[in-house]
DNA sequence: CGAGCCTATTTCCTATAGGATGTTGCTTTG
DNA sequence: CAAAGCAACATCCTATAGGAAATAGGCTCG
């Protein structure tokens, strides 16, 4: 796939200069789309191979995607992609995400320029072609699309910390996400309006409670995916 | 220094089992102690020779230290130290670090088992022997307490996702702090314990009320550094 | 005397090879 | 028939070498 292009010289003239950084994006998209799904082994070797370059700045990649929470790593056993989240797990990011997303709507809604404002309003009403592409496709797009959403407000709120924090939330959420499809992207969209306008208003108390709002559902929204699970952790689960 | 130890066969046994785990450290220990400065650049060639390993578990550390924001990466220049907070990083720092560790001394207030809030209160009760090491060691001895309070709160606080966060926040601080030493050991001493109380009262409000107490007290001693501060992004001054 | 250009050195980045360790499958024994 | 021990395999981890780019210093020209 990916190494044709590189043979026949495509693929280096767009890359970032290093070539680490190129293949850090290229695993990350990897892992994110369940080409090589969780709780998988990763081989360097077959990686390298793979994205034809050598095993060097694979390895810098990886240790970059474990920094990240995406890979683990077992000391003389190789890296493995992070299972798939726990109940528990998944009920703690969402706390964290109502408390620090929530925090920075209210930032957004204060600090916001003009500007800033018109460009959510724009981003909330954007919506997916429904008719476009296959079913994942389309899962896949409006998911890229509600990251699109939240990112742009954390930049807004005007402070670099809390958009790295959420930033870093958000990869694990995407990574369960996609493995389950849920219905609601209506909701979704009506839901990030709320907030939109809030924000144009200026109003950082109702903008607040209208992202815990838009979280809140969310959740309940992927809640039905733990029933179809048969363990939590069934992949492969050593410990 | 180190290389000797290598050399001699001390430092091999005690690694663990994967050679970058331990460069990590090694190099995480250099920046933190400023033995390698803010806003320098760092050498990798150099520091594999000093630490007696070769280059590839080297640029894997620097990888993931990068991640963490200790480093940072000039994509033909190579790494360089991250440069001391700016007056605007500062800010932004404690106010996440009062919305996380705020919302953290609440859980931990409601979580904690009994053994927990006796290990808190006994942690709260430790401090530094005055009269031991100068004051460099002193004042590091005195940073390492207070990290490990913190983190033992958010420990007991039941979330691992803030824990990770806020141990991301503390490694910024903890660059910072140790730059310009500040006074105000007894004072840090006296909130902990007020946090301590709280948690053993089981009070969330009371406890997250302390805390924040705590942080913007904190923040207020280590203000009157950015005065000696001639510019932003002088790395020696009076050396 | 200053600015721009060129050359040389240093440094980073990538690739390949060898040693050590964990894992897996098979055989053997109780 | 099951469990434990052994051996072969695959994989990771580390080390060394070579090529490419950027930076710094010196020189020439205006």
């Amino acid at each position: 796939m990916a190494q044709q292009e590189a043979r026949e010289g495509r693929l280096r003239p767009a890359r970032r200069l290093t070539l680490a950084d190129d293949v850090y994006e290229s695993i990350k998209t990897l892992v994110m789309d369940h080409i090589l799904p969780p709780g998988e082994r990763v081989n360097i070797d077959a990686l390298s191979r793979e994205l034809d370059v050598s095993p060097t700045p694979v390895r810098e990649a990886l240790a970059r995607l474990e920094a990240d929470g995406l890979v683990r790593k077992r000391p003389l056993s190789g890296y493995t992609t992070t299972p798939l989240l726990t109940r528990a797990e998944f009920d703690d990011l969402f706390e964290v995400r109502l408390l620090l997303e929530g925090a920075t709507a209210g930032r957004a809604a204060a600090h916001a320029s003009t500007e800033e404002r018109q460009r959510i309003s724009t981003e909330a009403a954007a919506t997916i072609d429904v008719e476009a592409g296959d079913g994942y496709r389309r899962h896949a797009a409006f998911t890229a699309l509600d990251a699109t959403f939240h990112d742009l407000i954390a930049e807004v709120a005007g402070s670099p910390l809390l958009r790295d924090s959420i930033t870093r939330l958000h990869s694990h959420l995407h990574l369960h996400r996609l493995y389950f499809p849920v219905t609601g992207a209506p909701d979704t969209n009506t839901e990030h309006q709320r907030i939109a306008a809030a924000i144009a208003a200026g109003d950082s108390d109702a903008d607040a409670e209208a992202m815990r709002a838009h979280l809140t559902a969310a959740r309940e929204r992927h809640l039905p995916a733990f029933d179809q699970l048969p363990a939590p952790g069934a992949p492969r689960d050593p410990a």
